[in-house]
Formats: C-alpha cells, structure tokens, sequence
DNA sequence: CGGCAAATTGACACATCTCAAAGCCTGTGG
DNA sequence: CCACAGGCTTTGAGATGTGTCAATTTGCCG
C-alpha cells in the first residue's frame, strides 16, 4: 500500500532497514477520489497530508476574474502537500487530474516517524525543495519561452518524473489530461495549446493520441525546450 | 551578526534558549557583495549556504536565447538557498541585486545545529517551504494576471516582506531594483514595467522615485492584485 | 559641466487570446 | 448495430496585450 511512496523516497536515497519499518508502520487507508474532485481544500488547515498512490493530482490556484492557474503536478507515490506538515495553512486546493487513489496520513503520525528518524526528515525535507525547484522551472518557462518552448519543456519534464516511476514504457508514456487541463499549467489558452501541439506533430517531435504521448525525437525535444533534468534529482546523492 | 536570521526565523515560530545558543555558535563572516556579482553559482554543488545579512539577492536563471528570469527575491535575515542543505546541486544562480552583505556557513555546521535540534531542522524546513509558497503565488501571477495585476501583486507581497523585518516605514519602503530588473523578476518587458508603473501612478495607488516606494491606496492596490498574503505566513503558528 | 545609467516615449510587430462554429471521438441506450 | 449526446479537439477570424527597437529625456555622480 505504502510501496509508491518507499519507491519515490528510495529514487534519491537508500532507506534503511529502521526507515522501511517506519513507513511500513504509518496507516495507509486507500480511497479514490474522481477526476476533477478536491482532494485538498485551498485554505485549510489540513491535521494530514495526502499522499497520492495512483493517478495524477494538481495544485490548482484560482486568480480573481475566474483564471485557473495549476502550480503543480503530482504521480504516483507523492505527497501533493508535504509542506502542510510545517505550513499548516494550505495556500492552494489539490485536484484529481484523472481519476485518483490517495491515503489521507495524519499529521500525528508522519510527525512520530519523523521524530524517530532524522534521515526521513531530510528526505521529506528534500521533496518540498524538489517541489520547489520544478516550481523554478515552470517560472523560468513561463517568463522567458515561447509556447512552443514551454510545451515542449513540460513533456521533458513529464516524461522523466513518470518514467523514474516505471510509468512510461520506452519513449511513451500515458497522460490523461486534456489540453485545456495543460493549458491551465502552463498559463495559457486551450486554443493555442492545441495550435502548438500541432506544430510539434509537424515537425514530428512527438505525438499525442489517446491520452499516450509518443516521444519520436527526444534529442530534438530537449533542445527546443533548452531541458536539462538534472533539477529533478533523480540521482542518488549522499544527504 | 547572526541577528537578522534570529529576527527571520522568529517571525514564524519562538526559539527556545538552546536554539538560540545553537544558532549563535555558527561562524558568520560578513563579506559584501557588489550589485550584479554572483554569490551563488547555478549548477555547483556548495559546500556551504549562504545567508544574506544586507540587501536583495534575486535567484537567476537564464534560458536558451539569453532571456533571464528571476524566480525569488531575497531580502536580510534570510537563506539564498536553504534548499542546498538537501538538494546538493543547485539549479539555478543567485546575484545581488543591489550592494549586499552576506555570511557563507558550512553545511557541516548547519549539520551539526540542526542535528542538535529538531526543532530548527523544523524551522529551515519550514523556510523551504515558504520559498515554494511564494512561487507558486509567482506561477499564478504569471499565468494568469495581467501585467498591471501582476506588478500590483508584487509590490503587495515585497511591502509586507520588508516590512515584516523592519524596512518599511509607514507605507513607504526602499526598493532599489531597476525596472528592467524588476521586469525579469515577473516575466516582462522593461517597457511594459514602465507602462504599467504609469498606469498604478496615475491611479493613485502609489509612486515610485529615488528608490523609493510610497503606497497611496494599499486597499485598491490589494483589490487590484487579488492579493492574499496569508501564504508568506507572516505570523507564529505551533510548528 | 560631462558622462553614464536609468526612465520614458513612439511606432510598429507579433504572439497569444477570445469567441464561436465545426468536427471528431467514445460511451450509452434503444 | 445504429443513433445520439456530451466532451474534447480543431479551425477560422479578428482583437489585444505585450514585445522590440531606437530615440529622447531625465537624473545622478564625479
């Protein structure tokens, strides 16, 4: 039940034998959650954190006058709020993307592992300064790249995070959002979402069909997103 | 000397007498940095963090095609980069963006307090976790406001940042960026900064001279940014 | 007073948005 | 197995917010 999340916590560190045991002792309840259904209320003062077993979740932030901005995107086996734990006021809601399994983790709980395990502190630690850094990426994109760059610069992104979790098999991969939900992500309109897509059908850098993604030319895809992953940490580093 | 990271750190949670022992047995060397120099380089892996005592420091990334973006501001008292404690390989640089004073701490001795105290490992998770926060409000902005709203926001958030630590007097603060400074920070063109800057001024809502930032109407300039600073969490809360 | 950086202005280009219609899937019920 | 409905994608046409470039003005500092 808690095996995505030892996956995703093992991704940038080996866990010991004591912080297996920790983990495998929080209560993991599974309960699905449907598409466009609100997993975390925006202003909440959640006494858990939502950890994400299937399914792709959002941050969703709504401005004034209606537009829908999503801060974030979060797979399978990631907490959507870690930092609830120190923040305790939620500046944002979570949505369900696709359909979704969560566990809803108390507080009290995550706290006593926590506590016992200075080294699980540091890695829950190291996924709120994941979270960050993808945050840093998506400003960078969204300020200073064309649509086309910033499209092609997310499905980089997305490819990586799913991959590291066994969810792409070869260069494709499985991706359920509709290019509206992608339009909210990246900060623009579904029209030109859809009008870039096409320009990268058309210059054969990938395709998307069916909700699959089929990458043809990553090298070239790279480049036209000026990617470089190494932000994600999917390496494992002494911390 | 180490002052202004108690008075930061304070702002969102007491710390007992053995945090403050802790804290001020680090070794600070105060050294200035001139505007426009590099404190932090993108891509190192620092053996060390760098606390920023005086002035602004902005966290630069630049794309491909020699755009820069900003993506966070730092003011005294705080961590350019907290999140190298446990990210190892920074993605991005950090300048100053006016005349700065910083301290570099080891991270062994950043180690050595927090391992002491799981209280402030709490409190540097914490700060991590407020870095992301004010990204997220960033990625809203960007992708959903307009300029005007946008550039509103911002002075919104950097008034009760700085004032939060003593840089504001009445509704007036010091900002020494340029406006093409300030328009890499939020995605924009120098001359549209300016436009819009036209735009606040002749609606009264504030001025903006001599490095100097006066607000008029802080409630319509609020209404006009959608602004809610819940999220800089300003205030203590139990931890 | 001269020189330089920053702010401001003007004119024009263009990326992206908006709105509305049309086409295309996919699942469902008859 | 067909017909339909609803959601999603695609297309078109026109509007507009913001960018670019280059010139001018302002303000500061030596």
């Amino acid at each position: 039940m808690i095996e995505p999340l030892i996956r995703q916590l093992s991704i940038r560190d080996d866990l010991t034998e004591d912080d297996l045991a920790l983990l495998r002792s929080l209560p993991v309840q599974s309960r699905p959650i449907g598409r466009g259904r609100e997993m975390v209320a925006a202003h909440s003062w959640p006494g858990e954190s939502c950890l994400l077993l299937e399914g792709v979740a959002g941050r969703e932030m709504i401005r004034a006058g209606g537009g829908r901005q999503i801060s974030a995107l979060h797979f399978a086996g990631e907490f959507v709020d870690v930092h609830s734990i120190v923040l305790k006021q939620i500046d944002h809601s979570v949505v369900a993307m696709t359909d979704c399994r969560v566990a809803f983790i108390p507080h009290k709980e995550l706290s006593r592992i926590l506590t016992a395990s200075p080294h699980l502190t540091r890695l829950f630690w190291l996924n709120t300064a994941i979270d960050g850094a993808i945050e840093r990426a998506w400003i960078a994109c969204m300020g200073r790249s064309s649509a086309l760059e910033h499209l092609a610069h997310n499905f980089c992104e997305t490819f990586l995070r799913l991959r590291v979790i066994g969810l792409a098999e070869g260069q494709r991969f499985g991706f359920k959002l509709t290019q509206a939900e992608l339009a909210d992500c990246l900060g623009l309109s579904a029209v030109h979402i859809n009008r870039s897509l096409q320009e990268l059908r058309s210059r054969n850098l990938l395709d998307w069909d069916s909700q699959e993604i089929v990458i043809h030319n990553w090298d070239a895809l790279v480049k036209l997103a000026d990617f470089n992953g190494t932000y994600l940490n999917l390496i494992k580093l002494a911390r």
